[in-house]
Parts: C-alpha cells; structure tokens; sequence
RNA sequence: CGGGGCGUGGCGCAGUCCGGCUAGCGUGCUUGCAUGGGGUGCAAGAGGUCGAAGGUUCAAAUCCUUUCGCCCCGACCA
C-alpha cells in the first residue's frame, strides 16, 4: 500500500524528487549513464515553457535560428578562460566516417565560439547591428554528478547570443532578457526569483559580468533558474568580431548571451511540488483540468459521458487545455491519485448526481482533500473554471513567495551566517567582495554567493570582516 | 576520482552468510465476472539464460577470480 505513497518530502527529499520525477513520467533514465529521456509529460511542460518564453523573445525583437552541434576543438581554445571553464566537461569525437579526424571535434557545451565565428563573417558595419540571436537547441557537458532535469550530460535549453555597437546596449540587453526570464519565471511557472548579478568566482567563463535569477526550492536549496551574461568585448576579440562605426572606425563588437534550460522543470516541481506529488502552475501545465467520469451502470454511462464531453468541447473553446480519462480499467479514486502526482491543476468530476441536479464537482490541485473540493452548478463553468485556475495561478505564486521570504534571513556574523545556511535556508547580509573569504565560506559551509541585490542603497558593515560595503548578497546552499 | 549501495519475470524485493528438489513474494500485465463519488474484489493465466565471463563442485542465484553497469553521498557545474 504504502508503496503507492512518495517517500515525504521531510523524510527524504532527494528521495521524494526523484521518484516523483519518474513516477509523472516527466522523464526517466536513459541507458547512458547521466543522461534522461525526457517523456511527453515532461516534454509538454517544456513545449509551455518554450511558447512562454518564445513569445517574450519575439517581443523583445530577437529572432531564432540553428547553429551546428559539433565544433572544431580549436574553437574552444580561442578565449582563454572559456577554454579552462569549459575543457574538463567537454564531449569530443575523434572518428567520423570509420577514420579518425584531423581534428577533433567537440560537441557543444554551449555555443559562444561557433556563433562568435558566424557574426564575424556577417558582421561588417554598425548598420548590420544589432545582432539578435536565439536558438533552442541541446548541448552536452560531461558532469561527473547528474540529477534527473537539473543537471545531465545532455540538456535543452535556449541560448540568445547577441551582438551589439555599444557597452551601454550590450548591458541594457544583460539586463533586458534577465528581467524577461524573471517575468516569465514570477508569472508564467509562479516562481518567485531574486534578479542579481553573480560574483567573480561564479560568473560563466569567459563574461565580463554574470546575472542570475535564484529561486528558493522546498528543501530551501537555491537553484540557478536561468542566466544572462554581459560578454564585454572578450568574445569579439577571440573571434575578431568587428565593425566600422558611423565614423570609419573599426570597433569589437559588445556581445551577450543568456540561457534558460530543461533544468527550470525541476524548479517548478521543487517550488510547487507537495507529498502527493507535481503541483503544475496552471499557465505551464500540459493539462489544466482533468475531467474524470463516474459511473456505476451502463444506464449511467451514457448521460454522464454525454454530459463531460460536452464539457470538455466547452472548456476547450474557452482556450482551456484539459484530459478526459475515460479509462475504464481503473476506479475514479486511483485516477484522483493518478492525476494529482502528476500535478493536474484542476480536476473536474461528473456522476450520475451531477447530471441529475446538474451540478459539477471541482478540486483543486493546490488545496489537498476536502477543503479544496467544491460543489458549483455546471451553469457557469465558463466563468468558474477560468477564474479559479487564475486563483491557482496566483495562490501557486503567493505560497512560494511567502515560502521564500520565510526563509530569507538577515545576519551580522559569522556565527549566525552559519546556523542560517545549514538549518534555516538563505542569509541576506551587507558582504564586502573579498575572492578568499567567498572560498572560505564555500569550504566551512558549502554555502555560495547566489547573487548581489541589485541597486542597494546605502553602506553597511560586512558580517564576516566588519569592513564598510555597499554590497549585500544572497548565501545558499545550491544545488 | 574517493566513499557507500545495488544488479534475481515490466517494477519493487526475498533467497546469497551456511551450495541441494520445480527460484519465491508483492505489485504490474492478460482474460472473465462483479465493482466504480479517494489508490476495488474474486478467479484463472502469461512472464525469469538470477548483470557478464571464467573457475571450484556430483550439484552454483548462493563459494572464488575477473569484469560491466546503474543509483546515492562528496570534490566540479546550468
């Protein structure tokens, strides 16, 4: 019986996750080691993600295309530190065609070198600027430690790379898709993240500056939930990307690239997700409302699935993306099951008493048992059902923050700082940049820098070395 | 790479220490009947070269040697 039950969150987190992950069918263990099949649920929570996330690119005025998957390995040589950032984790093939290559070729960690190589050829004039790139693709880093979504050999993302005239639009474009990734994160998944930029020893190699959104998950772990990186003129340089300026003069172009992977689904179900299992925000979810029919005899059968498909055509015209599960070889209480560790927002029933008094029995996702279940006349579905996916909506958003803020607390030691990271969840604190102290807080608690509020007003004292800052940052453990 | 755990029907496990008859159990799967508003019940079935190779033995899931793989925990990372 209890074979059936996710291990609880308290009792084993990792655990929980785990088996919650498989047990969606969001994605399962492929037979190499490190990496996932990712199944059609979980793909079509990353197709949401991608139409949410597209959108807002599009609006911004960025355009995709595809850029190749294997690169010269000399590539990867060409800036200096994204050589040694990225060398350790590389995948590369020697043989092509049954003979070996004259030079290996890498699969792609990421794709900076081989766009870098394209913008150069394309790019001769400030006229031709900007450049504003995305492409939705996989990229493969050999990692020694792998987890199910967050982190696996091989994983989908989107990566915007981006080419401008000017330090100043280069920044303002760091900033610009940040605060689209935090927008969507906030309003499309209802996680709540803290903006801000990186410190020196977490930033990606080969950026000038590093900014995350970090998001707060259920066992108070931080997780890096996307990036966007100000590149300055580092990328430019190594693969000569130049331009003549309005004054016929040959300038670097100022370059940028962001990214936001698969790994985000696992911030969904580690902000959302309950001891029942997944709870989907319902702008994300595949399904957002699950009708299930109850019936005893076959003279009820009839009206009642009369009666929830012509619901379901309903709820369908009002742009509502909803799963009939006419199965008949499971009872109505194991498709409850079923549905809620999959996370299904919404589940409408019918019975032959709905039919009769013309009623429709709804429960929500996010309010387990009882009080969550409500009893509506089916008259006004079309307003109902809308509005309190709506109310999920928010209600996700405002749980998690609340959850978050909860454990967000402010020290002036060391003493505290520790008994924050290790027992209470993140530590806000006045910190003066200092590479050593960060390492040696990383080492004594395995704690890291998350990242810096942004535009912090003001001095205060920084809690290890009591020296005047105007710095305050985020402390987590991360995963 | 270090530490730990595990490979036995689809999945989860027992059996291994102390070798012995036809390799069990739960769940899932198939079929039938009943059931159906919170993980249904009964009955009948199908399904296993015990991770791989070699060895010891009259006899190996079990003992010995070698090897492969996966998961978890640490050092690195989105």
């Amino acid at each position: 019986m209890d074979e059936m039950k996710l291990p609880t969150r308290a009792e084993n987190y990792n655990e929980w996750y785990n088996q919650l992950v498989l047990r969606a069918e969001l994605a399962d263990y492929a037979p190499v080691r490190g990496c996932m099949v990712v199944r059609p649920y979980g793909w079509a929570i990353w197709e949401n993600i991608q139409k949410a996330l597209d959108a807002r690119f599009k609006a911004t005025g960025h355009v995709n295309a595809a850029f190749p998957l294997l690169i010269p390995q000399s590539f990867m040589t060409k800036e200096k530190e994204h050589v040694e950032g990225f060398a350790p984790e590389l995948a590369v093939v020697t043989h092509g065609g049954g003979v070996e290559l004259e030079e290996p070729l890498v699969v792609r960690p990421t794709s900076e070198t081989v766009i870098g190589t394209m913008y150069a050829k394309w790019i001769q004039s400030y006229r031709d600027l900007p450049v504003l790139i995305n492409q939705w693709a996989n990229v493969v880093r050999w990692e020694m430690r792998t987890k199910l979504f967050l982190r696996t050999l091989e994983f989908y993302w989107q990566e915007g790379h981006t080419a401008h005239a000017t330090q100043a639009e280069a920044v303002e474009e760091t900033e610009r898709m940040l605060n689209v990734y935090a927008d969507f994160a906030k309003n499309e998944a209802a996680v709540p993240v803290l903006p801000g930029q990186k410190s020196e020893t977490e930033k990606f190699a080969g950026a000038v500056s590093t900014y995350s959104i970090e998001a707060m998950m259920g066992d108070t772990k931080a997780l890096q939930a996307g990036t966007s990186h100000f590149l300055g003129q580092n990328f430019a340089k190594a693969f000569d990307i130049k331009f003549l300026d309005e004054n016929n003069t040959l300038q670097h172009c100022w370059t940028t690239s962001w990214g936001l992977s698969t790994r985000f689904i696992g911030a969904m179900i580690m902000t959302h997700g309950d001891d029942q299992g997944l709870i989907l925000p319902p702008n994300l979810a595949p399904y957002q409302v699950v009708l299930v029919p109850i019936y005893r005899k076959d003279t009820e059968k009839g009206p009642v699935m009369e009666t929830i498909t012509r619901l379901q055509a309903g709820l369908e015209a009002l742009q509502i993306r909803t799963k009939l599960d006419d199965r008949e070889e499971v009872t109505p209480g194991f498709k409850f099951n079923d549905w809620e560790m999959r996370g299904v927002p919404l589940r409408l029933e019918i019975g032959p008493k709905d039919v009769e008094k013309g009623s429709i029995a709804l429960a929500r996702r996010d309010i387990p048992g009882r009080d969550g279940k409500q009893f509506l006349p089916a008259a006004g579905y079309e307003q109902a059902i809308p509005e309190l996916l709506s109310e999920i909506q928010a209600a996700l958003l405002g749980k998690a923050t609340q959850f978050r803020d909860d454990h967000i607390f402010e020290v002036d030691n060391y003493a505290d700082f520790k008994d924050v990271v290790e027992n209470k969840g993140w530590v806000k604190a006045w910190w003066h940049d200092d590479r050593q102290n960060e390492a040696k807080i990383k080492e004594d608690t395995r704690a890291t820098l998350r990242n810096y509020v942004p535009n912090v007003e003001g001095e205060g004292v920084c809690f290890l070395t009591g020296k005047k800052t105007n710095k305050i940052a985020y402390f987590a453990k991360g995963y």
